[in-house]
RNA sequence: GCGAUCGUGGCGAAGUGGUUAACGCACCGGAUUGUGGCUCCGGCAUGCAUGGGUUCGACUCCCAUCGAUCGCCCCA
């Protein structure tokens, strides 16, 4: 048997490249726009990092995670999420006592050993941001509003915004009390899945998507009832801010986070119409974060992005990132003695800056051509005997076949004032109708 | 971790307990002289995910394993 990708893992492929080239390059233009500096951290960490970080009652830290031993005995974990790790890196590098607030992002694979399904993946990509060492409400609303901008960008429309406050250390057991007070009594009624969330985390059964449950709970004690009065404040900060920048939103009070280090606020862009995860974006405030991984008392708030989720809505949603530039110019060689002059030539179009290619099959001229079509060759030059003897080439225009004979020592030249002619003549006219062209902006 | 469906050449896709496993696309070559996109001709799976089993005989039936897809849990 051949050797397959691991489950859950994925090959992108050079035909589909751009399509993650697009999504990274605005990701990265989103966040220089908003300020953010990226920060890169290791792939794996110390298992504990996430222990603490995460939580050790998550569904992540304890079934999810790719931990194995290193030759010293030491326990490693491919990372399952960004944030443990920005915020260890902040600590560890005392970025706390430079001027705050600090703003990063980072993009790269995480890993969580999950069954696959759609839009999940063992080995997938996330894009998030970080703020560390503010907690005034336009962060959050920075926040919120920098992740609505990047879907905005990449032309996906379908979505909603949700928003809850999960409160703080002083108000979250009040609540929990409530709740737990009032859905003891109906114990027995709730689904299995349920009962066993009660007195684990009963946040979690207002997330129950079973419809007794959702009945049985309809009128519990909501969290927003409970807020002590600096969490109501910033919850309503967060709000006016973002009715300030026009961006709508659902309060769902029975939102909840999978991670442990979520505080106040916290959201979710949820994508309306794709397969069963319609979560795209996620995020929140975790004030408590840095000071429980050894760091000062510094209040945090970020967001995550899975990039296979954005791409899959892109595609349902018909949004087709700008395709890669065709190639330049292709050289075809007519026979051996032709052969040498066409490597040098071939050399010298690429040393001008263009893409450009020929044979290296030895086919005939007709495959050749055949080949330059197929592979979307803007011009293809070709040197033969002839032309060889005459000091010249012939420029073919693919687009038309028109083609010209010309001195070989202005080949070069030639085919770099036409592409840049072509490349031209194409922003003009995108810019005339209108439309997005390569490049453009949105 | 649980459940459902599925697994035939690079891709899509027929097929049936029994002779050489259709077809389409793609790819490669050819249709005499050095020229692409059309047309025509030819080539392209000693094998039907893997391993067992049933059978005179299995790609076709059974079991297991692996994988894919989708859903649950949870999550980006």
């Amino acid at each position: 048997m051949t050797i397959s990708m691991p489950r859950g893992t994925y090959d992108v492929l050079p035909d589909e490249i751009h399509r993650w080239h697009y999504v990274e390059r605005v990701a990265r233009d989103v966040a220089r726009r908003y300020h953010f500096s990226e920060v890169r951290t290791p792939i794996f960490e110390h298992t504990e990092l996430f222990q603490r970080g995460v939580g050790e009652t998550t569904d992540i830290v304890e079934k999810e995670m790719y931990t194995f031993t290193d030759r010293k005995g030491r326990s490693l974990t491919l990372r399952p999420e960004g944030t443990a790790a920005v915020v260890r890196s902040f600590i560890e590098h005392k970025v706390y006592a430079q001027p705050q607030p600090t703003k990063w992002y980072y993009l790269g694979p995480m890993f969580r050993y999950e069954r696959p399904q759609s839009g999940r993946f063992r080995q997938f990509v996330q894009f998030g941001a970080e703020v560390l060492g503010a907690d005034d409400p336009s962060v959050d609303a920075e926040i919120i509003a920098m992740v609505d901008d990047l879907l905005q960008e990449l032309g996906i429309r379908q979505y909603r915004l949700e928003l809850n406050s999960l409160g703080c250390p002083q108000c979250r057991p009040r609540h929990r009390e409530a709740l737990l007070a009032h859905l003891r009594p109906l114990r027995e009624a709730l689904c299995a899945d349920c009962q066993s969330r009660l007195e684990r985390n009963p946040l979690r059964i207002l997330d129950c998507k079973n419809e007794r449950c959702r009945e049985l709970t309809a009128d519990t004690p909501s969290i927003l009832e409970h807020l002590c009065s600096a969490c109501a404040d910033h919850f309503a900060g967060v709000r006016k801010f973002l009715d300030e920048l026009g961006i709508s939103y659902i309060v769902n009070p029975r939102m909840v986070r999978g991670l442990d280090y979520y505080t106040q606020t916290a959201f979710e862009f949820i994508a309306e119409s794709v397969g069963a995860v319609g979560t795209i974006a996620a995020g929140g405030r975790y004030n408590g974060l840095v000071a429980s991984l050894g760091g000062q008392d510094v209040p945090g708030i970020g967001f995550a992005t899975g990039l296979e989720r954005l791409l899959a809505v892109m595609a349902a949603e018909g949004v087709e990132p700008p395709a890669p530039p065709a190639l330049d110019c292709f050289v075809v060689a007519v026979g051996e003695e032709s052969r040498t002059a066409a490597v040098s030539l071939l050399h010298r179009l690429r040393k001008a800056g263009l893409a450009a290619d020929l044979d290296h099959l030895n086919r005939k001229v007709k495959a050749q051509l055949k080949a330059a079509d197929r592979l979307q060759a803007k011009y293809v030059l070709i040197l033969g005997e002839d032309e060889l003897s005459r000091g010249t080439v012939q420029l073919r225009r693919m687009a038309d076949g028109v083609q010209e004979e010309i001195p070989l020592e202005a080949a070069v030249e030639r085919v770099s004032m036409q592409s840049m002619g072509d490349a031209v003549e194409q922003t003009l006219l995108s810019m005339m109708t209108g439309k997005a062209g390569p490049g453009a902006d949105h």
